[in-house]
DNA sequence: TATCTCTGTCGTCATACGAC
DNA sequence: GTCGTATGACGACAGAGATA
Protein backbone atom coordinates (compact mmCIF):
# COMPACT_ATOMS: atom_id res chain seq x y z
CA UNK A 1 0.00 0.00 0.00
CA UNK A 2 0.97 3.67 -1.18
CA UNK A 3 1.72 6.16 1.61
CA UNK A 4 -1.31 7.78 0.18
CA UNK A 5 -3.37 4.96 0.29
CA UNK A 6 -2.01 3.99 3.65
CA UNK A 7 -3.38 7.48 4.93
CA UNK A 8 -7.27 7.16 3.68
CA UNK A 9 -6.71 3.52 5.30
CA UNK A 10 -5.66 4.90 8.36
CA UNK A 11 -8.34 7.98 8.44
CA UNK A 12 -11.23 5.45 7.63
CA UNK A 13 -10.14 3.14 10.70
CA UNK A 14 -10.13 6.05 12.83
CA UNK A 15 -13.41 7.43 11.14
CA UNK A 16 -14.86 3.87 12.09
CA UNK A 17 -13.59 3.87 15.50
CA UNK A 18 -14.79 6.73 16.19
CA UNK A 19 -18.63 5.82 15.15
CA UNK A 20 -18.41 2.39 16.55
CA UNK A 21 -17.35 4.37 20.12
CA UNK A 22 -20.56 6.57 19.62
CA UNK A 23 -22.49 3.73 18.59
CA UNK A 24 -21.67 1.17 21.63
CA UNK A 25 -22.43 4.03 23.97
CA UNK A 26 -25.68 4.81 22.77
CA UNK A 27 -26.82 1.69 22.64
CA UNK A 28 -25.12 0.58 25.63
CA UNK A 29 -24.29 -3.19 23.62
CA UNK A 30 -20.76 -2.96 23.81
CA UNK A 31 -19.54 -6.50 23.01
CA UNK A 32 -16.65 -8.03 22.83
CA UNK A 33 -16.38 -7.69 19.45
CA UNK A 34 -16.37 -4.06 19.45
CA UNK A 35 -13.90 -4.26 21.78
CA UNK A 36 -11.53 -6.79 19.40
CA UNK A 37 -12.39 -4.62 16.28
CA UNK A 38 -11.07 -1.22 17.93
CA UNK A 39 -8.05 -3.05 19.48
CA UNK A 40 -7.42 -4.01 15.95
CA UNK A 41 -7.81 -0.74 14.30
CA UNK A 42 -6.41 0.58 17.06
CA UNK A 43 -3.01 -1.64 15.67
CA UNK A 44 -3.22 -1.10 12.42
CA UNK A 45 -3.53 2.84 13.02
CA UNK A 46 -0.64 3.36 15.35
CA UNK A 47 2.04 1.42 12.64
CA UNK A 48 3.77 -1.39 14.10
CA UNK A 49 6.97 0.62 15.35
CA UNK A 50 5.74 2.65 17.37
CA UNK A 51 2.42 0.87 18.44
CA UNK A 52 1.64 2.14 22.05
CA UNK A 53 1.17 -1.07 23.29
CA UNK A 54 -2.43 -1.86 24.34
CA UNK A 55 -2.51 -1.99 28.16
CA UNK A 56 -0.90 -4.24 30.13
CA UNK A 57 -4.38 -6.29 32.34
CA UNK A 58 -3.07 -7.86 34.84
CA UNK A 59 -5.84 -9.75 36.78
CA UNK A 60 -4.37 -9.61 40.43
CA UNK A 61 -7.60 -10.07 42.88
CA UNK A 62 -9.43 -11.33 40.49
CA UNK A 63 -9.09 -14.49 41.75
CA UNK A 64 -11.08 -13.61 45.35
CA UNK A 65 -13.94 -15.45 44.54
CA UNK A 66 -15.62 -14.74 47.26
CA UNK A 67 -16.98 -11.72 48.11
CA UNK A 68 -17.71 -8.75 47.04
CA UNK A 69 -17.51 -7.52 43.15
CA UNK A 70 -13.73 -8.58 42.24
CA UNK A 71 -11.85 -6.09 41.90
CA UNK A 72 -9.46 -6.17 38.72
CA UNK A 73 -6.19 -3.98 38.33
CA UNK A 74 -5.64 -3.03 34.88
CA UNK A 75 -2.30 -1.63 33.91
CA UNK A 76 -2.40 0.88 31.08
CA UNK A 77 0.13 2.38 29.20
CA UNK A 78 0.68 5.12 30.85
CA UNK A 79 1.40 3.50 34.06
CA UNK A 80 -1.64 4.34 35.34
CA UNK A 81 -3.16 1.31 37.15
CA UNK A 82 -7.39 1.32 36.94
CA UNK A 83 -9.22 -0.61 39.32
CA UNK A 84 -11.99 -2.43 37.76
CA UNK A 85 -15.04 -3.97 39.49
CA UNK A 86 -16.67 -7.50 38.77
CA UNK A 87 -19.44 -6.99 36.66
CA UNK A 88 -21.72 -9.80 38.44
CA UNK A 89 -20.89 -10.56 42.24
CA UNK A 90 -18.57 -13.52 42.44
CA UNK A 91 -20.40 -17.03 42.09
CA UNK A 92 -20.97 -17.06 46.02
CA UNK A 93 -24.87 -18.54 47.08
CA UNK A 94 -25.89 -14.60 47.88
CA UNK A 95 -25.90 -14.01 43.97
CA UNK A 96 -27.53 -16.75 42.98
CA UNK A 97 -30.16 -16.51 45.21
CA UNK A 98 -30.30 -12.86 44.21
CA UNK A 99 -30.95 -12.44 40.70
CA UNK A 100 -32.50 -8.99 41.17
CA UNK A 101 -29.50 -7.78 42.49
CA UNK A 102 -27.54 -9.33 39.56
CA UNK A 103 -30.22 -7.30 37.34
CA UNK A 104 -29.52 -3.73 38.86
CA UNK A 105 -25.43 -4.34 39.35
CA UNK A 106 -25.34 -5.39 35.47
CA UNK A 107 -27.83 -2.34 34.41
CA UNK A 108 -25.46 -0.39 36.32
CA UNK A 109 -22.53 -1.31 34.56
CA UNK A 110 -24.39 -0.56 31.59
CA UNK A 111 -25.39 2.73 32.82
CA UNK A 112 -21.61 3.17 33.40
CA UNK A 113 -20.53 2.67 29.48
CA UNK A 114 -23.18 5.06 28.40
CA UNK A 115 -24.68 7.66 30.18
CA UNK A 116 -26.75 8.86 27.75
CA UNK A 117 -29.09 6.06 27.49
CA UNK A 118 -30.09 6.26 31.39
CA UNK A 119 -31.47 9.71 30.41
CA UNK A 120 -33.54 7.53 28.01
CA UNK A 121 -33.27 6.81 24.62
CA UNK A 122 -31.83 9.25 21.78
CA UNK A 123 -34.47 9.37 18.80
CA UNK A 124 -32.90 8.46 15.48
CA UNK A 125 -32.90 11.13 13.81
CA UNK A 126 -30.78 13.06 16.49
CA UNK A 127 -28.60 10.23 16.78
CA UNK A 128 -27.99 10.12 13.02
CA UNK A 129 -27.30 13.64 13.23
CA UNK A 130 -24.51 13.10 16.27
CA UNK A 131 -22.69 10.05 13.81
CA UNK A 132 -22.59 12.57 11.35
CA UNK A 133 -20.83 14.94 12.30
CA UNK A 134 -17.09 15.28 12.43
CA UNK A 135 -15.76 13.83 15.81
CA UNK A 136 -14.92 16.54 18.45
CA UNK A 137 -11.54 14.38 20.08
CA UNK A 138 -12.08 16.41 23.20
CA UNK A 139 -15.68 15.72 23.11
CA UNK A 140 -15.53 12.58 22.32
CA UNK A 141 -12.89 11.50 24.87
CA UNK A 142 -14.31 13.63 27.79
CA UNK A 143 -17.75 11.53 27.36
CA UNK A 144 -15.53 8.21 27.35
CA UNK A 145 -13.84 9.84 30.73
CA UNK A 146 -16.60 10.68 32.45
CA UNK A 147 -18.12 6.60 32.03
CA UNK A 148 -14.82 5.15 32.73
CA UNK A 149 -13.08 5.59 36.06
CA UNK A 150 -9.30 6.09 35.74
CA UNK A 151 -9.25 7.80 32.41
CA UNK A 152 -8.27 11.35 32.50
CA UNK A 153 -10.45 14.24 30.79
CA UNK A 154 -8.69 16.40 28.57
CA UNK A 155 -8.87 19.87 29.98
CA UNK A 156 -10.70 22.46 28.46
CA UNK A 157 -9.02 25.79 27.23
CA UNK A 158 -10.13 27.32 30.47
CA UNK A 159 -7.77 25.07 32.38
CA UNK A 160 -5.10 25.24 30.55
CA UNK A 161 -5.09 28.84 30.30
CA UNK A 162 -5.35 28.51 33.95
CA UNK A 163 -2.49 26.83 34.27
CA UNK A 164 0.06 29.66 32.83
CA UNK A 165 2.31 31.11 34.84
CA UNK A 166 0.61 33.96 37.04
CA UNK A 167 3.27 36.33 35.27
CA UNK A 168 1.32 36.20 31.95
CA UNK A 169 -1.68 35.89 33.40
CA UNK A 170 -0.66 39.64 34.28
CA UNK A 171 -0.13 40.73 31.00
CA UNK A 172 -1.59 43.35 29.30
CA UNK A 173 -3.97 41.87 26.16
CA UNK A 174 -1.43 42.58 22.95
CA UNK A 175 -3.01 44.71 20.43
CA UNK A 176 -0.07 43.89 17.76
CA UNK A 177 1.84 41.20 17.45
CA UNK A 178 4.69 41.27 14.64
CA UNK A 179 7.30 37.88 13.93
CA UNK A 180 11.13 38.55 13.58
CA UNK A 181 12.74 36.40 10.93
CA UNK A 182 14.22 34.38 13.14
CA UNK A 183 10.09 33.00 14.18
CA UNK A 184 9.88 35.19 17.52
CA UNK A 185 6.23 36.92 18.32
CA UNK A 186 6.61 40.00 19.17
CA UNK A 187 3.56 41.64 20.67
CA UNK A 188 3.05 45.61 22.06
CA UNK A 189 0.32 45.49 24.65
CA UNK A 190 -1.46 48.21 25.28
CA UNK A 191 0.58 50.37 27.80
CA UNK A 192 3.68 49.97 25.95
CA UNK A 193 4.27 46.00 27.50
CA UNK A 194 6.52 44.54 24.51
CA UNK A 195 5.83 40.50 24.81
CA UNK A 196 8.58 38.57 23.46
CA UNK A 197 7.65 34.86 22.61
CA UNK A 198 9.72 32.17 21.51
CA UNK A 199 7.91 29.97 19.06
CA UNK A 200 10.66 27.17 20.34
CA UNK A 201 9.40 27.21 23.58
CA UNK A 202 5.78 25.45 25.04
CA UNK A 203 3.13 27.74 24.81
CA UNK A 204 3.43 30.88 26.34
CA UNK A 205 6.13 29.85 28.30
CA UNK A 206 9.00 31.91 26.20
CA UNK A 207 6.86 35.27 26.96
CA UNK A 208 8.92 37.54 27.91
CA UNK A 209 7.82 41.69 28.79
CA UNK A 210 9.49 44.27 28.49
CA UNK A 211 8.02 47.44 29.66
CA UNK A 212 8.56 50.99 28.00
CA UNK A 213 9.05 53.45 30.77
CA UNK A 214 8.82 56.62 28.56
CA UNK A 215 7.19 55.29 25.22
CA UNK A 216 5.28 58.28 25.72
CA UNK A 217 1.79 58.17 24.25
CA UNK A 218 1.14 57.00 20.85
CA UNK A 219 -1.03 58.53 18.75
CA UNK A 220 -4.33 56.83 19.31
CA UNK A 221 -4.23 53.81 16.53
CA UNK A 222 -0.71 54.57 15.31
CA UNK A 223 1.19 52.10 16.50
CA UNK A 224 4.29 51.32 14.36
CA UNK A 225 6.59 48.71 14.79
CA UNK A 226 9.62 48.67 12.40
CA UNK A 227 11.58 45.41 12.62
CA UNK A 228 14.81 45.22 11.32
CA UNK A 229 16.01 41.94 10.43
CA UNK A 230 19.71 41.99 11.83
CA UNK A 231 21.78 44.97 11.85
CA UNK A 232 25.81 45.53 11.70
CA UNK A 233 26.88 44.41 15.07
CA UNK A 234 25.13 40.69 14.31
CA UNK A 235 22.06 42.17 17.01
CA UNK A 236 17.92 42.24 15.96
CA UNK A 237 16.33 45.45 16.49
CA UNK A 238 12.96 46.54 16.07
CA UNK A 239 11.56 49.90 16.43
CA UNK A 240 9.09 50.80 18.59
CA UNK A 241 7.08 54.69 18.87
CA UNK A 242 9.41 57.11 20.64
CA UNK A 243 11.85 56.58 18.24
CA UNK A 244 13.41 53.96 20.26
CA UNK A 245 15.16 51.10 19.50
CA UNK A 246 14.43 47.44 20.88
CA UNK A 247 17.78 45.19 20.24
CA UNK A 248 17.94 41.86 20.66
CA UNK A 249 21.56 41.53 22.28
CA UNK A 250 22.32 37.95 22.90
CA UNK A 251 21.02 34.89 21.15
CA UNK A 252 20.86 31.12 22.31
CA UNK A 253 18.41 30.42 24.85
CA UNK A 254 17.89 33.23 26.96
CA UNK A 255 18.04 36.34 24.52
CA UNK A 256 17.90 39.78 26.04
CA UNK A 257 16.39 42.58 25.45
CA UNK A 258 17.36 46.18 25.43
CA UNK A 259 15.96 49.52 24.52
CA UNK A 260 17.96 51.98 22.91
CA UNK A 261 17.96 55.00 21.20
CA UNK A 262 18.36 54.12 17.26
CA UNK A 263 21.95 54.25 16.03
CA UNK A 264 20.98 53.22 12.40
CA UNK A 265 19.30 54.04 9.77
CA UNK A 266 16.44 51.62 8.72
CA UNK A 267 17.86 48.99 6.90
CA UNK A 268 17.25 47.07 4.15
CA UNK A 269 15.07 44.04 4.46
CA UNK A 270 12.62 45.97 6.94
CA UNK A 271 9.75 44.42 7.48
CA UNK A 272 7.14 47.12 8.65
CA UNK A 273 3.97 46.43 10.10
CA UNK A 274 1.39 48.93 10.93
CA UNK A 275 -2.03 49.12 12.50
CA UNK A 276 -4.49 49.26 10.32
CA UNK A 277 -5.74 52.95 10.81
CA UNK A 278 -2.54 54.20 10.03
CA UNK A 279 -2.51 51.93 6.35
CA UNK A 280 -2.62 54.38 3.12
CA UNK A 281 -0.31 52.99 0.52
CA UNK A 282 -0.90 49.38 -1.04
CA UNK A 283 2.50 48.59 0.61
CA UNK A 284 1.32 49.11 3.66
CA UNK A 285 -2.01 47.11 2.79
CA UNK A 286 -0.22 44.09 2.02
CA UNK A 287 2.67 44.27 4.65
CA UNK A 288 -0.45 44.14 6.36
CA UNK A 289 -2.07 41.02 4.85
CA UNK A 290 0.92 39.61 5.15
CA UNK A 291 1.34 40.78 8.75
CA UNK A 292 -2.09 39.00 9.31
CA UNK A 293 -1.49 35.73 7.20
CA UNK A 294 2.02 35.15 9.77
CA UNK A 295 -0.48 35.49 12.57
CA UNK A 296 -3.06 33.04 11.10
CA UNK A 297 -0.39 30.46 9.42
CA UNK A 298 0.94 30.94 13.27
CA UNK A 299 -2.33 30.24 15.39
CA UNK A 300 -3.45 27.14 12.84
CA UNK A 301 0.31 25.74 13.39
CA UNK A 302 -0.40 25.92 17.17
CA UNK A 303 -4.14 24.49 16.38
CA UNK A 304 -2.75 22.10 14.75
CA UNK A 305 -0.13 20.87 17.49
CA UNK A 306 -3.00 21.31 19.75
CA UNK A 307 -5.28 19.03 17.91
CA UNK A 308 -2.49 16.22 16.95
CA UNK A 309 -2.12 15.77 20.81
CA UNK A 310 -5.58 15.86 21.70
CA UNK A 311 -5.73 13.34 18.82
CA UNK A 312 -2.97 11.14 20.64
CA UNK A 313 -4.72 11.50 23.68
CA UNK A 314 -7.73 10.38 22.60
CA UNK A 315 -6.63 7.24 20.92
CA UNK A 316 -4.51 6.77 24.33
CA UNK A 317 -8.67 6.91 26.16
CA UNK A 318 -9.61 4.57 23.30
CA UNK A 319 -6.82 2.12 24.22
CA UNK A 320 -7.57 2.03 27.57
CA UNK A 321 -10.92 1.70 27.72
CA UNK A 322 -10.53 -1.22 25.09
CA UNK A 323 -8.39 -2.96 27.74
CA UNK A 324 -10.85 -2.38 30.76
CA UNK A 325 -14.03 -3.58 28.76
CA UNK A 326 -11.67 -6.61 27.27
CA UNK A 327 -11.07 -7.43 31.23
CA UNK A 328 -14.84 -6.84 31.92
CA UNK A 329 -15.78 -8.98 29.34
CA UNK A 330 -13.99 -11.87 30.30
CA UNK A 331 -14.73 -11.89 33.48
CA UNK A 332 -18.68 -11.66 32.59
CA UNK A 333 -17.71 -14.87 30.24
CA UNK A 334 -15.97 -16.46 33.68
CA UNK A 335 -18.63 -16.24 35.84
CA UNK A 336 -21.13 -17.19 33.11
CA UNK A 337 -19.48 -20.36 32.78
CA UNK A 338 -19.55 -20.66 36.50
CA UNK A 339 -23.68 -20.03 36.52
CA UNK A 340 -24.03 -22.48 34.06
CA UNK A 341 -21.86 -25.14 35.39
CA UNK A 342 -23.71 -24.26 38.98
CA UNK A 343 -27.01 -24.43 37.41
CA UNK A 344 -26.91 -26.86 35.43
CA UNK A 345 -28.66 -29.91 36.28
CA UNK A 346 -26.33 -32.70 37.07
CA UNK A 347 -26.08 -35.93 34.92
CA UNK A 348 -25.14 -38.91 36.69
C1' DT B 1 27.39 1.59 2.08
C1' DA B 2 23.73 3.26 -0.84
C1' DT B 3 19.04 2.77 -1.57
C1' DC B 4 14.42 1.77 -0.41
C1' DT B 5 10.52 1.48 2.53
C1' DC B 6 8.02 2.55 6.47
C1' DT B 7 6.64 5.53 10.01
C1' DG B 8 6.14 9.72 12.58
C1' DT B 9 6.05 14.68 12.72
C1' DC B 10 5.23 19.14 11.06
C1' DG B 11 3.32 23.05 8.40
C1' DT B 12 -0.20 24.52 5.52
C1' DC B 13 -4.66 24.65 3.29
C1' DA B 14 -9.55 23.82 3.12
C1' DT B 15 -13.59 23.39 5.43
C1' DA B 16 -17.00 22.25 9.02
C1' DC B 17 -18.83 24.17 13.01
C1' DG B 18 -20.13 27.14 16.74
C1' DA B 19 -20.43 31.83 18.68
C1' DC B 20 -21.67 36.43 17.87
C1' DG C 1 -22.90 36.75 7.43
C1' DT C 2 -18.49 37.02 9.78
C1' DC C 3 -14.93 35.31 12.55
C1' DG C 4 -12.23 32.12 15.23
C1' DT C 5 -11.33 27.38 16.19
C1' DA C 6 -10.88 22.42 15.31
C1' DT C 7 -9.71 19.00 12.34
C1' DG C 8 -9.11 16.25 7.97
C1' DA C 9 -6.09 16.10 4.00
C1' DC C 10 -1.90 16.67 1.78
C1' DG C 11 2.94 17.08 0.96
C1' DA C 12 7.65 17.49 2.73
C1' DC C 13 11.01 15.88 5.61
C1' DA C 14 13.74 13.07 8.90
C1' DG C 15 14.96 8.88 11.15
C1' DA C 16 15.11 3.88 11.59
C1' DG C 17 15.33 -0.57 9.76
C1' DA C 18 15.72 -3.77 5.80
C1' DT C 19 18.01 -5.14 1.67
C1' DA C 20 21.03 -5.56 -2.26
Amino acid sequence: MNKCGRKKYIKTNLRQMTMETIESQQDGSVTDSVAESESAHMQTQTGQNSVPTLAQVSVAGSGTRRGSPAVTLVQLPSDQTVHVQGVIHTPQPSVIQSPQIQTVQVATIAETDESAESEGVIDSHKRREILSRRPSYRKILNELSSDVPGVPKIEEEKSEEEGTPPNIATMAVPTSIYQTSTGQYIAIAQGGTIQISNPGSDGVQGLQALTMTNSGAPPPGATIVQYAAQSADGTQQFFVPGSQVVVQAATGDMPTYQIRAPTTALPQGVVMAASPGSLHSPQQLAEEATRKRELRLMKNREAAKECRRRKKEYVKCLESRVAVLEVQNKKLIEELETLKDICSPKTD
